[in-house]
RNA sequence: UGCCUCGUAGCCAAGUGGCAAGGCAUCAGACUUUGACUCUGACAUUCCGGUGGUUCGAAUCCACCCGAGGCAG
């Protein structure tokens, strides 16, 4: 019989993928990560529960009753310390520069289909599984059947070899679906609200939580077009390009997104104007295949849960590529992922490095 | 000092005699395994710089005061 070793969360998609994969006949064991630890990380600011029950705690118990109703083992293993050095400090170093990381992705890199799949080949795995919805089929990592809950965009910078031996049991499933296999199969967690925010951490006040961190480190606030100070920061590391919200400037008539960062002289550039969102071409750096494919033309997603844009390629020296969509595109953000599709297959990712209109650098944003 | 304009929620700003528009911001929620974007909802305890007056009734008219700006000098 076939050993599978599920990572199991506490959350309803891997607790259905538990059962599922146990249904079909497999060998399966739990295996719970936790890599944050609220008091080791230091991180006191920004907590957002009333409750003085560590949530990391509360899923821990969540997860190990999931398995003890399916009669499944779970182990569990730490990886704080890795979590910091490969996931963590690279969060922090990206907001230092002014660009906006995505941390989920490092840690799907590096924690999630790495270190964990090292330790569940340790005990004893032939598979491992997770409750992602994506699919992985003939070597092809594929979105997910449901289109609205697909990750394969979190997944796209995971090293290619990693998904060899991966099962996505929940991939041709849609969110109802689940939670309707897992109510019916008196799932503990069947209701349990889906979890958000950086994965392992959880929800934040999210300025607070990285002042835990960075120091701010406030300046003027400009208008791009008539380069007028109107407000001032609190450190360019709490905004990102396209923001609107939390800006702290008010009493203009039209709304206002945040549209770029100049670190040396830290000042944050705001426009009324949505037109200085617009590029229409990016440089995106440490590219990631996971297909073999190196298409000239296909779609490239700059965010999660954004439109598919149609592009063109232009493969660079260095592990770069010049992607150049098709219609402008507002936000595209250096730091984010712009993740390359052909159809239904998640080829890869690069990460943003820097953005361009009509050829041209532009001046707001170093 | 004479004259003129203006003073509405955190900020802009409608309303010029009949129960205080709207926008931005903010807050809450939805959505969401990355701060977003988007969407929904809440947002001036008879209250409109202050004090009196006219009126059935005023933020809207009158007087004075306070405050901001402008033109004269």
């Amino acid at each position: 019989m076939k050993k599978v070793i599920v990572g199991v969360s506490g959350g309803v998609d891997s607790a259905v993928a538990l059962y599922l994969l146990k249904k079909e006949g497999y060998d399966v064991e739990g295996l719970f990560m936790r890599n944050w630890d609220s008091a080791i990380n230091n991180d006191s600011e920004g907590m957002m529960l009333a409750t003085n029950i560590c949530p990391q705690e509360e899923d821990y118990n969540d997860a190990l009753k999931v398995c003890e109703d399916l009669g499944v083992k779970l182990h569990r293993v730490d990886f704080i310390q890795e979590y910091w050095d490969y996931v963590f400090s690279y969060f922090l170093k990206e907001l230092e520069i002014g660009r906006t990381p995505n941390p989920d992705m490092l840690c799907n890199r590096y924690i999630k289909f790495d270190l964990f799949i090292k330790e569940a080949l340790k005990l004893g795995a032939d598979y491992i599984a997770t409750g992602h919805y994506a699919r992985y089929e003939d070597g092809k990592l594929l979105r997910a059947k449901d289109l609205n809950k697909d990750q394969t965009y979190f997944l796209a910078d995971v090293k290619s070899e990693m998904f060899r031996n991966v099962l996505f049991p929940i991939g041709n499933l849609k969110k109802d679906e689940v939670r309707k296999i897992a109510a019916e199969n008196n799932i503990y967690v069947a209701d349990k609200k889906d979890s958000t925010g950086i994965c392992f951490i959880g929800e934040r006040h999210y300025q607070k939580f990285v002042q835990n961190y960075l120091k701010p480190n406030s300046g003027d606030i400009i208008d791009v077009e008539t380069k007028e100070v109107i407000g001032r920061h609190n450190g360019l590391m709490n905004y990102t390009i396209g923001q609107r919200r939390n800006v702290g400037i008010g009493g203009n008539p039209k709304k206002h997104f945040v549209c770029g960062k100049d670190v040396k002289k830290n000042i944050l550039y705001v426009t009324f104007n949505e037109e200085y969102l617009e590029t229409d071409e990016c440089i995106i750096e440490n590219v990631n295949f996971i297909s073999p494919l190196r298409p000239c033309f296909c779609t490239a997603k700059f965010r999660y849960r954004g439109s598919d844009y149609p592009v063109t390629l232009e493969y660079l020296e260095n592990n770069e590529i010049r992607v150049i969509y098709h219609e402008k595109v507002k936000a595209v953000t250096p730091g984010q992922a712009c993740v390359l599709y052909l159809g239904e297959e998640c080829l890869g990712c690069g990460f943003i490095k820097k953005v361009k209109k009509n050829d041209e650098d532009l001046w707001y944003l170093s």
